[in-house]
DNA sequence: AATGAATGAGAGTTCATTCAT
DNA sequence: GATGAATGAACTCTCATTCAT
């Protein structure tokens, strides 16, 4: 966790050694992302970094926790699920979500980052926080789903979370980096046919999880 | 691409270099995957390494292109996809992708390593193949289907291809990995269990693709 | 260009580890110099190296400057050029080159290191700095002799100066390796011997530039 | 010295191994050039150069002994220096020599090496031979001169020689290697202007040291 | 609170040389 | 005589972290 230090900074350098981390961290990764880079392009002396953070995992996890609450807001919020049909929300999260990751390209790279570092600790880590928050968020959004008789009898909620949560996740890196999704080939196409895939892949979503 | 030299190793060498370096970057990843420790692991000489390999991307390039061949050969082939209705022929391949990943660690680390490699070169590398190893094997088997008019119509077969390939990809990682799927919980499940889920996503492919 | 930080060092280290680097540069060359060696004699970590310079060829070529600057000093200036015939400021050069390469035998391998540096790149860094600053600072002496009439009509002043660069590039480096100059031996001769050469040598010169 | 196996091979393969190596060692020297390079172009087993070769040293001062004996054949015979003029042979020999070294980049690289090379073993072991070479082929042209009382009276025939030597080695390596020459610029000039610089300075030697 | 110099372990890679085949 | 696999030391360079100022 940031020390006591880190919030007492003027907003502006927060931001500005915030920044400077996700580009290095989306670029690099954690493991090889430097923190020599990130104090320099911040135009900070190295050492001020651990007055900041414990270490650079710690660092590397507050970045990602910030950012995905940053996701969660942009994407999750105001949908009004509860006047909408479930699957119909869901068209609007999609659509969120690849308009935000589509002009994001900074937050894009952390979620990168963040969604495949392998170092077991800290992929444990950022995971922990991370993956939680938007299952968090999915979950009342299919369970009010299922109140309201929008889902198929006997499906699991789960389910329908988890398969949404994976559709999430593949489209916010498949556009943006090569040979992630070999098959429909999303890094090649435009955003407005990148949507339309993803709309026809919620289609298949409902036909599979939504009330016959 | 590995040298002639490597070639000519004994079998029995050969596969104490690639052990250990599976170990290593299925570990470690292919950035903080160590070739000291591969060296040491093997016990060879750390120079030799560049005998059998032009550096250290080819020697993971090398590892995951061999690791994924193994891995389709183990769960793609003999699944008598002619002679079975599409929806079957996924559930046996489901059910030999999760045999084989509880059986092999080491294949599984390695799997995880080169799916989430976030070096962008390297990450390149390795996926431009192993990604298109299992999209062309998949790919004739929902041709098949359409064929057979075992698919809704108007379905564009790439997109079952991409939701099973996600759902392989998942399928690998999310019992073995803590929070990556924080929804099923796939990680605190027991083989069983997670059998018992995943032929149940099958059922809901099943549901959004196959003919009605 | 050296770091800030190697400006912010003390005097006395920045001159022990600048002398490690001129001995051993002096006694290997650029390419075959070790880092390893210099900080070990410098009684510094190795990485500390890479904090005062941006890599191998900026320390060496920095090294290169500042010595043919201390060279220059000690040699090209305070001949009062103005007041005396040209040829006879020669002499005086001469003189002063000697002497200050037989009382400097580490300012003496610098030299022999930068003007005998094969690799390319660092052999073009090095040479565009220090070739320049003798030619500089000889250039106008050249001009002035042709001012004052003591140059031979017709003769262009470049090659007066070349080929003084020319003598005094031999003159710091024969004399102290072997087989440089197979014909005088200057290797094998006292430093008086090879003064009178020297003066010899520029009572050459002026019989071929020399107003007649 | 090269062992009799060596000498034993046949023509075509020893020309071919000396190519590679006089390409390797003119390009980057003694002591960054590389036996594997070496080996790897020539099409040969890297441990058969230690069947030909004692080791890395004698091999390079074996190819430098050859090319400066090509050199000195190809530039320091057939000018006939008994039936004409003293400083007009020297003006055929610069014209060869520079004709030579324009025509011939390989033999230019493995002067410059030989000349530069920095490591005191290896440059003094080279040195010895190639040197001496020159100076023992202009020496008696030079006494030829003095006692047809071509030179000044009183003149030292080895100053004369010395001055050559310092010439010749300067126009092999000027003309073709950056800030070498920073005055005269050869690098920058077309052959023909290169020679006619050089036919001015041995103009110059000729005053300095002709009968006037 | 901020600095930035210092560290030493470790990284990937290259190398000349040896020697069993 | 030729091979080419094996070696281990050496290379330059990067790194996260510490700590005196």
């Amino acid at each position: 966790m940031p020390t006591d230090t880190w919030w007492n900074l003027s907003d502006e350098k927060r931001e500005r050694i915030t920044h400077a981390a996700m580009v290095e961290f989306g670029n690099r990764g954690f493991s090889a992302g430097s923190l020599n880079v990130i104090a320099r392009e911040a135009g900070i002396a190295k050492g001020s970094l651990f007055q900041y953070f414990d270490d650079k995992l710690d660092m590397f996890a507050s970045i990602c926790d910030a950012t995905s609450a940053v996701i969660r807001e942009a994407t999750l919020t105001d949908v009004d699920a509860e006047h909408n049909p479930f699957f119909d929300t869901l068209r609007t999260i999609v659509h969120n979500w690849l308009e935000f990751f589509e002009s994001h390209p900074v937050e894009r790279g952390i979620a990168f980052a963040a969604g495949n570092e392998v170092d077991p600790e800290a992929g444990a880590a950022v995971r922990s926080v991370t993956s939680q928050r938007f299952a968090q968020a999915l979950r009342p959004l299919a369970k009010g789903a299922e109140a309201r008789g929008e889902l198929r009898p006997g499906v699991d909620t789960d389910h329908v979370v988890a398969m949404v949560v994976l559709l999430l996740r593949h489209l916010d890196k498949a556009p943006y980096y090569p040979h992630i999704d070999p098959v429909l080939g999303l890094d090649q196409k435009e955003p407005g046919d990148v949507e339309r895939i993803a709309l026809e892949l919620v289609d298949a979503l409902q036909r599979a999880y939504g009330a016959p």
